[in-house]
DNA sequence: CGGCTCCAAACTGTTGACACTCAACACAAT
DNA sequence: ATTGTGTTGAGTGTCAACAGTTTGGAGCCG
C-alpha cells in the first residue's frame, strides 16, 4: 500500500557506480527495506504485504519473502504466521530491555578496548568530543546524536570482538529508530559532553574498571528517565492500527 | 546424499501427541535441523544441499530454503552465496569472542536478578549446587555440565529481561556444541562448586556488584585456559575434509 | 436492532519448473 | 609437468501457479 515510487530493485543496468554490485535479488530487497525502516519512512506498525511489495519493487514474491524473513530474525519486522509481516515496534518495556543489554555490551567493549588503546583512538575520541561541543553550541541536535553514536561505537570497534560488534550493531539499529525519544530523554547536552570527557580520561589512564563504571552511569541517565515513566514519548511511535501484536 | 532416515516432517496426520502443532512447514524444518545441529548429529562442516534435504524430508525446496536462512541469521549455519549452506564451526577466536559476550550478558543478568531475588530462587540454586556435588562425587561429568548450565541460566531467567534471555539462549546454544571443549577446559569440578557457593552467598546478601564480580572471575577460568592456547580441543570438531555425513 | 452464520476476497504457505552461476574436470598448449 | 582454457554438471536464485487459511462483510435469525 506504500507509495508507488519503486526503487528499481530489479534493474539490470550495470552502470550503477564503479563498484560492481553482485548481490542477489533478495539481498537488495533486504537492504532496501532495511533502509526504509531505519529511516522511519516505513514507521512501526506498517503492514507489509508480500504481493504489494513484490509488484512495487518489480520482483517476484520469493525474494520479498526471504528478505522479510531475514528482517524478522533481525527484529526489524515481526511476522504473524499466516497473517503477514508488520514493521515491529518496541514497547516501553522492550525498549528498556534492549537498552540494558546495550549497556552491558558497551561495558564489555570498553573493558576490552582499554588495553588495546592506541594514540589514534584517543585522538579520534578527543576530536569527536570537540565536534560535539560545536553541535551543542549550535543546538544541532541531530549532529550531536550522530557524533554521540560514533563515540560509543568507537569503543565497540576498538574491542576487536567481531561477535560483539555484530550484536551491538543490530541493537543500535533497533534502538536508533526511537532516536527522538532517546534524545528527549537525555536532557542536557553539556552534561553528556562532560561525562564523555571523564570517560575519555579513564580510558587514557588505562583503567578499564573505572571507564566501564563511568560508562555505565553515563548510559543509565536516559534509562532512569524512561523508568520514571515518560511514556508519552512512545505514544508518538506506537501506532495502534487495529491488529494487535501477539 | 545423506542417509535416508527421514523424520516425516511433512506428515499431515494430526495424531502426533496431544499437543496441537500448528506450525508452518518451514518452522518444523527449522526446528528439526536445529536439533540435528545442536545434538552434533550434523557436525560442523557438513554441507547442506537444498535439494537433498528437501527430498530427504519430503518437502519442497521453499521451506528448506527459508529454514536455512533463519538458521544462518542465528549463526548455526553459514550460507555462501550461490555455493550453498554449511553447518558453521567456530574458530578458537570466534569461540572466545562469544564467550566474552556470554560473560557480559551473565553479569548483566546477575545484576538485574539480585534485587529480584526470591527465597524460592535461593533454594533452587542451593539445590542445584547440592546436585552438582553429587555428580562430582560420581564423576558424572555430563550431569554436572547440565546442572552448571541450569545454575547460570537461573540468573538469566530471574533477570526478567526477555531480550537478554533470548540473546543468551542463542549464544549458549552455539557454545553448547563445544561442550567437550568447555568441560575439558574447566578442570577441577570442586573448585567450580566452591565458586558457585561464593556467588550464591553474594546473591543472598543482596550485593549485585560483588556477585557480578565473582561471576566474572568464575566464567573467566576456562576462558584463560583457552587463551593460553589449547587449540587441540578444537581440532576434534573442526573437520577439514569434505567428508560425507557419517 | 443486535448477534450469529456463512460466503467470498485476499493473502500467505507451498510447490514445481526454469534460468543462471559457479566449481570442478578434462584437455591442449607451453 | 604446469598452466591456461573450454566444457559440463550440480545446485542455487527466481518465478508463476496452486492450495489452504484468515478476514471482513453480507445476509439471516432471534
Amino acid at each position: 500500500m506504500a507509495a508507488g515510487a519503486a526503487a528499481e530493485i530489479a534493474a539490470g543496468d550495470g552502470s550503477r557506480s564503479g563498484k560492481l554490485e553482485n548481490l542477489t535479488l533478495w539481498e537488495r530487497v533486504h537492504g532496501f527495506l532495511r533502509q526504509e525502516i531505519l529511516s522511519n519512512r516505513l514507521p512501526p506498525g506498517t503492514e507489509l504485504a508480500e504481493v504489494a511489495l513484490a509488484e512495487s519493487l518489480g520482483v517476484s514474491r520469493g525474494p520479498v519473502r526471504e528478505a522479510l524473513g531475514r528482517l524478522a530474525t533481525e527484529g526489524l519486522v515481526t511476522v504473524r504466521p499466516r497473517r503477514g509481516a508488520v514493521v515491529s515496534s518496541l514497547s516501553k518495556q522492550e525498549f528498556l530491555e534492549a537498552y540494558q543489554v546495550r549497556e552491558a555490551l558497551e561495558m564489555l567493549a570498553i573493558r576490552l578496548a582499554v588495553p588495546r588503546t592506541t594514540p589514534e583512538l584517543l585522538e579520534r575520541l578527543q576530536g569527536l568530543i570537540a565536534k560535539m561541543q560545536d553541535c551543542a553550541g549550535r543546538d544541532d541536535v541531530d549532529g550531536f546524536f550522530e557524533l554521540n553514536a560514533q563515540f560509543h561505537r568507537a569503543f565497540v570497534d576498538a574491542s576487536g570482538n567481531g561477535r560483539l560488534m555484530e550484536l551491538y550493531r543490530q541493537l543500535v539499529e533497533q534502538l536508533g529508530r526511537y532516536r527522538g525519544s532517546s534524545l528527549a530523554l537525555r536532557g542536557s547536552l553539556k552534561r553528556s559532553i562532560a561525562e564523555h570527557r571523564t570517560i575519555l580520561r579513564a580510558v587514557a589512564s588505562g583503567d578499564p574498571d573505572r571507564a566501564a563504571h563511568l560508562l555505565s552511569e553515563h548510559i543509565r541517565v536516559p534509562q532512569r528517565r524512561l523508568e520514571a515513566g515518560d511514556d508519552e514519548l512512545f505514544a508518538l511511535r506506537t501506532i495502534p492500527p487495529k491488529g494487535e501484536v501477539r
